[in-house]
DNA sequence: CCTGAAACCTGTCTGC
DNA sequence: TGCAGACAGGTTTCAG
């Protein structure tokens, strides 16, 4: 489900209230249960998740790049969503889904639910969410990413630019919708050589990445098949997932082709190759 | 350094 | 109707 704009929305709302769901912050921890081992990115014996968390309370809800951040009084809890996870908070006398991967039981009869179809989701518990992050590429939505970074950045590869946008050590937080999207509103050839790029390209990758992102934000994230509940930007796709569909800006059909395994979609026509 | 393939998993949809 | 195959928001690892 989940690229930069839906883990935002969820982190958003597990600060605030919102998506059906109160607020994290502020609530104590009685106890962690796991539904299925191969959650834990760091694996532990039930008593020993147990006793690092119960008692601890909820500090701050955030975000870097597509890890939700849960900052607890000492230490923090960092969720991947990878491709099907979701976090939502109920109470906690409700059975547990099909799905339901890990559980965080609340004293004031809450819980936090990650589900996770496809069980490539996981989360860490720890001291130091550094170590987890260290290797991340910059925020594209935090100001000290400037067209002059980018440019940097693209002149130190020779890659493609859709397998470029979606390695997180270059650009954290990008997915497969949204490097399509941006991609196009850039009028760039997913197949270019990042090193090409002329300073007026960079600077409308830069922009479009942005532009992109923010009015995904804005709306919420995409809903797409059965996995995400919430936003409706998918209503709002000019390319991803519109095979044979016209352009919205030359009515030219919308091709589909595979870059590094993954389904890539471009208007031939706005986006050219060289 | 870069690319491609496979692996980790389950669910849905399409076409024969 | 049934069933094989393609495809899906991500990342890691390995071969070449």
């Amino acid at each position: 489900m989940p690229e930069l704009p839906e883990v935002e929305t969820i982190a958003r709302a597990l600060r605030n209230g919102g998506r059906e769901g109160p607020s994290l912050l502020g609530k104590t921890i009685t106890s962690p249960v796991v539904l299925w081992q191969g959650v834990l990115a760091t694996p532990m014996t039930p008593g020993e998740l147990q006793q690092r968390l119960a008692g601890l309370i909820i500090r701050d809800v955030g975000r870097r790049a597509k890890f939700l951040i849960i900052t607890l009084d000492r230490g923090s809890l960092l969720f991947h969503l990878r491709m099907s996870g979701d976090l939502r908070v109920e109470p906690a006398s409700a059975p547990p889904a099909p799905h339901d991967r890990f559980l965080i039981n609340f004293t004031d009869g809450d819980r936090l639910v990650f589900d996770d179809a496809r069980k490539f989701g996981r989360v860490w518990l720890t001291e130091n969410p550094q170590e987890i992050l260290v290797h991340l590429g910059p925020e594209p939505l935090d100001p000290a990413f400037t067209p002059e970074t980018l440019q940097h950045q693209l002149k130190a590869h020779h890659r493609q630019l859709k397998p470029l946008l979606l390695d997180q050590a270059f650009l954290a937080g990008m997915g497969n919708i949204y490097a399509d999207e941006a991609l196009h509103q850039a009028r760039l050839h997913p197949l270019r050589l990042s090193h090409s790029l002329s300073p007026q390209e960079v600077e409308a990758l830069w922009s479009a990445i942005r532009q992109v992102l923010q009015e995904a934000i804005a709306r919420q994230g995409s809903s797409i098949d059965w996995v995400y509940r919430g936003g409706d930007f998918q209503e709002h796709f000019k390319v991803y997932q519109r095979t044979g569909e016209p352009c919205p800006d030359c009515g030219t059909p919308i091709v589909r082709i595979v870059v590094g395994q993954r389904g890539t979609h471009f208007c031939p026509t706005c986006q050219k190759p060289i």
